[in-house]
DNA sequence: CGATGGGTTGATCCGTATCAACTGAAGTGG
DNA sequence: CCACTTCAGTTGATACGGATCAACCCATCG
C-alpha cells in the first residue's frame, strides 16, 4: 500500500468550532439576545488544556461538571487501577461526556485523555440554577441526553448483530467515523488515538483477533490502516453488515 | 429439581403501584400542590390495555409519546419485517419506553408486548408545554434521560466483560432481576415473558447456546429454570463475574 | 389423538482465544 | 550518532467454545 496517501495534514488536531461542539446549544442559547452571551461566559470554562493520560474525572466520584473536548480525545475505563481495565467508550472531539453521572450523582466510570486535549467544563447545578431565568436551557439539556441515549443504543444494536470480529471492527470504524463526519470533520483519514489494546477491550475481543481483522478489511479495500492512521477507501460499504462481502 | 417451589404465584401480574413507574415523578410534581393533580390527569392517559403481539410504536413513525408498563412487558426490535429481526432491549413492568426517539423526532426501534399489558401514555409535547408554567418538570425529565443514559452503558460494561456466553446469561438473568428488586418486586422469582429465541437474539448468541448455558448455571445451583420461569438460588453470586464459579 | 411450535440435547465444524515468536518504531544512554 | 532497550503491533500454531445442522422431547391446541 502507498504510505504516502496516508502522511498529509489530519484535520483532527485543529481545534474544533464551537457550533461543531456538543456543549453549543447550552453555550450559545439563541432565543435569548444578549444575555445568551452572559450565560455562556459564565457558565463554561472554555478550552483548559490537558495532558495525554490525565484523568479528568474517577469512577466514585462526586458529580459535579460536565465536559466537552474541544480538540483531542478520550477513553472511559471501566476499574482504572485493576489490571485488566474495561474500555467503556470513546471521546472524540467535539462530544460530551460525563452525562452518565447524572442519574445517581457519581461518576460510574474514569475518564482519561488519550492526547493532549482541551475541554470546556460545565457546572451542571450553575447549569440548573440558570435554567430557573431560562426554562429554554433545560430542553437543551434534555435534546443532549436523548441523543445520547440513542447513540448508546445504536452502538448496542451494532454490537449484537456483528456476529464475527471482522463485523465489530467494521462497525466501530463506521461509528468513529460517522461522528467525525456530523461534525463536518475529514472522516476518511483518521487518526485513531487510542491503542489497538483499548479498541480490542472496547470491542470484546482480543488485540490478535483485531489486528487480523484489519488485514482482513484492508485486503478487501474497505480501509487501508498504517499504525494510528486509517484511510476509510470505502465509506458506504463500511457500513453494510451483510455477511457477503 | 423441585417443580411446586416455582408454582407460587408471581408478583409480577400485579399492577404496578404508581410511586413504582418510572413516569411517577412526572405524574406527580411534589412541589406544586394541588396544581399537580391537574397535571397528572391532563397530561397522562392511564392504563390504557394492550394484547400480547401488539404494536405500540413503529420504527420510522414519527415520535409523540412517552410510554410506562404498569403492568406486562414488551420488547423493543429492529427490523421488525425482516425474517431475521434484531432484539434491541426489553421493558419490564414499571419501565419507560420510547425515550430513545427524542433525540431524531422518530421512534428508532418498533415496540411489541410481549403479553397483555397496560401502559400511562404520555404526550411528549404537552408535557413540553407543561413545562413553560412548571419548569421542575424537565428536570425530571433530565433525570429519567440520565437513569437511562446510565442503565445503557451498564448494559453494555458487562455485555463487553462477558467473555463466553454463560457470563452473557448470567448479566442477563441478574440484570432483570435487578431491575425487579428496584421496582421493589419478587425479584427471587421471575416470569420471563419473552421466548429463548428472543433473549438469545438480545444476548447475540444462538438459542441452543443460551439453552445449555441455562442448564450450567443450573448445575451449579445459581439458578432453577422451568420453562418461562427462573427461580434466583443465589443472587449475589449471579453478579460476580469472575471466571471461577 | 395427532399436529404444531418452543425448547432441549447431541455431533460436527469453524472462528476466536491463547500462547509464542517476530517486527518495527520510539526512546535511552554511552 | 548509533547500539540497546522497550513496547506496540503483527503473524503463526494450537486448542477450545459456540454456531450450525439435526434429532428429539414436551406442552398446547385443534
Amino acid at each position: 500500500m502507498n504510505k504516502i496517501s496516508l502522511t498529509y495534514p489530519i484535520e483532527n488536531s485543529h481545534h474544533v468550532a464551537c457550533r461543531d461542539c456538543a456543549l453549543h446549544p447550552v453555550c450559545d442559547p439563541t432565543p435569548v439576545g444578549n444575555i445568551a452571551l452572559d450565560i455562556s461566559e459564565t457558565l463554561v470554562s472554555k478550552k483548559t488544556p490537558v495532558k495525554a493520560g490525565e484523568v479528568i474525572y474517577q469512577e466514585g466520584q462526586p458529580f459535579e461538571d460536565l465536559y466537552a473536548f474541544t480538540t483531542g480525545s478520550a477513553k472511559e475505563v471501566w476499574h482504572y487501577n485493576q489490571p485488566e481495565q474495561q474500555v467503556i467508550s470513546f471521546k472524540i472531539i467535539g462530544e460530551l461526556a460525563g452525562q452518565n453521572a447524572i442519574a445517581n450523582g457519581i461518576y460510574p466510570y474514569t475518564l482519561v485523555a488519550l492526547e493532549d486535549s482541551s475541554i470546556c467544563t460545565i457546572r451542571y447545578q450553575d447549569l440548573l440554577n440558570s435554567a430557573k431565568s431560562l426554562p429554554h436551557l433545560l430542553t437543551k439539556v434534555i435534546q443532549l441526553l436523548s441523543v445520547d441515549s440513542h447513540h448508546e443504543s445504536e452502538i448496542r444494536k451494532s454490537f449484537a448483530i456483528a456476529t464475527n470480529a471482522e463485523a465489530k471492527v467494521r462497525s466501530f470504524l463506521y461509528n468513529i467515523s460517522s461522528r467525525y463526519k456530523n461534525r463536518g470533520r475529514n472522516h476518511i483519514d483518521i487518526k485513531l488515538s487510542m491503542s489497538r489494546s483499548e479498541i480490542a477491550s472496547y470491542l470484546g475481543i482480543t488485540k490478535e483477533t483485531l489486528s487480523r481483522s484489519l488485514t482482513l478489511l484492508q485486503n478487501k479495500g474497505l480501509v487501508e490502516s498504517s499504525g494510528k492512521f486509517i484511510h476509510i477507501s470505502n465509506f458506504d460499504l463500511l457500513s453494510r453488515h451483510e455477511e457477503s462481502i
